[in-house]
DNA sequence: GAAGAGACTTGATCTGAATCAAGAGGGATA
DNA sequence: TATCCCTCTTGATTCAGATCAAGTCTCTTC
């Protein structure tokens, strides 16, 4: 796996130059965590962010009577933290938790930073990057609160699924991580997550482990209210 | 009401000096919006944002089914919609709707982007603010998400309250505007909110219409799950 | 292949909040 | 002062999802 290219994929730096990732490789450390390690604790000094090669990686939080809250799962290509380094506190509001094994790219506070103060371009992409996470969560909140367990999960299927090449009309999704992962990020209780799913049944939804068939798109993203131009691929 | 102090006052600009908000003042436009109206909707073309000098302005959505979630509230010397400006759509992706008389600085989108090219403290202070958003969203999803109504009730009082001149040891909390908004706000039903505002009661907390009388600050405090170090005052 | 541990499912019951319904109070207006 | 409207409260009922409990299935490990 290459890095530069992989950074370049990314949606924080896809449209920087080459030249510029190019000399954040050179500054920046490749780092690696082992299934169920913690990536950093919330309060910890906040003086890098990364950019994921490998693996998953779970942002989440513990209320005073040990519920976990999870906040956000990222995968390959994605970046988390960077807002915690403009942070008044300049510490993390969150704890990162790999989810599998993981491989990192850490990029120093130092660099980016400097990086913004030269290259003014540079820091009105990031601006625009931040913003559409900002988008993103206030996405959250709404699904959260106006939709039901089936159709959020319906939600989750569509943004993950692929065409499926063996049969034309039909979509796939492979659960990138388990289902009690998943349910949580969703604040679903595992035992619910398992009925919602078979609710999704007469919407084409069919389930076998880790792999879900979709074999009515329309109805489903009827169901979850979702716009056709929200399904990918 | 000074444009140019309450400007330097907002949660955006405290760090910016003088010099920058004063040509920041020249620059854009006093607007008044009567209550009920719309400042924009979601989809129109995101050219500038906003600080409000007066009223609250809240900012919502509505689901294909007409269910309205609250996004926010903002209120005086609070910026809105600075993250829409940098979005890849460029529109703004919520409704914003005047509670009450509004007088608002709009800010131009040409202004902010100049002035973020030229000025590279001025980026770093914008990413900064960005990301103080971004946590409290992230904070939001989290109260939905693990808390029951009573609890985020209890967090948005101790959130607004002030210590009472009159009385030691009590704190009282104006509700800036009507009941049902802050539960639409909280996602809560007006009556369900009337129900859970009385469950506190055994936490000392008095209800007089808008005015709430706070008792026992460390009870509420500890049955909402709040650290001591955020009750203001 | 047996044993154990997780991950997931299924069933029964409980509960917090929504919904449906009806009224109380508090301005504004005529 | 009476009427209307709007916000808020209170009561009865319903429902989605949580909780408690008991499996089943699959993967690992010896």
């Amino acid at each position: 796996m290459n890095i530069v290219e992989t950074i370049k994929k990314s949606t924080l730096f896809h449209s920087v130059d080459m030249q510029t990732i190019e000399a954040l490789t050179k500054e920046c450390h490749k780092k690696t965590f082992a299934k169920g390690r913690d990536i950093f604790a919330m309060g910890d000094k906040a003086d890098a962010f990364f950019i994921i090669l490998e693996g998953w990686v779970k942002l989440y939080r513990i209320s005073k009577d040990g519920e976990e809250a999870i906040i956000h799962v990222f995968g390959p290509g994605e970046s988390f933290a960077e807002a915690a380094v403009f942070n008044d506190t300049k510490t993390y509001p969150v704890n990162a938790h790999a989810l599998d094994e993981v491989i990192l790219v850490e990029i120093p506070r130092s660099f980016f930073i400097q990086k913004i103060e030269e290259d003014s371009q540079f820091a009105l992409r990031m601006l625009g990057a931040i913003a559409a996470r900002q988008h993103y969560l206030v996405q959250q909140i709404e699904q959260v609160t106006t939709r039901t367990a089936p159709q959020r999960i319906g939600a989750f299927l569509i943004r993950f699924c692929k065409k499926n090449k063996q049969a034309e009309g039909e979509w796939v999704v492979h659960l990138p991580y388990d289902k009690s992962v998943i349910s949580t990020r969703m604040n679903i209780k595992p035992e619910t997550f398992s009925r919602a799913l078979a609710k999704l049944e007469p919407f084409g939804v069919h389930v076998e482990n880790k792999k879900i068939l979709i074999t009515d798109m329309e109805a489903l993203a009827e169901f979850c209210d979702i716009s056709p131009n929200e399904i990918p691929c």
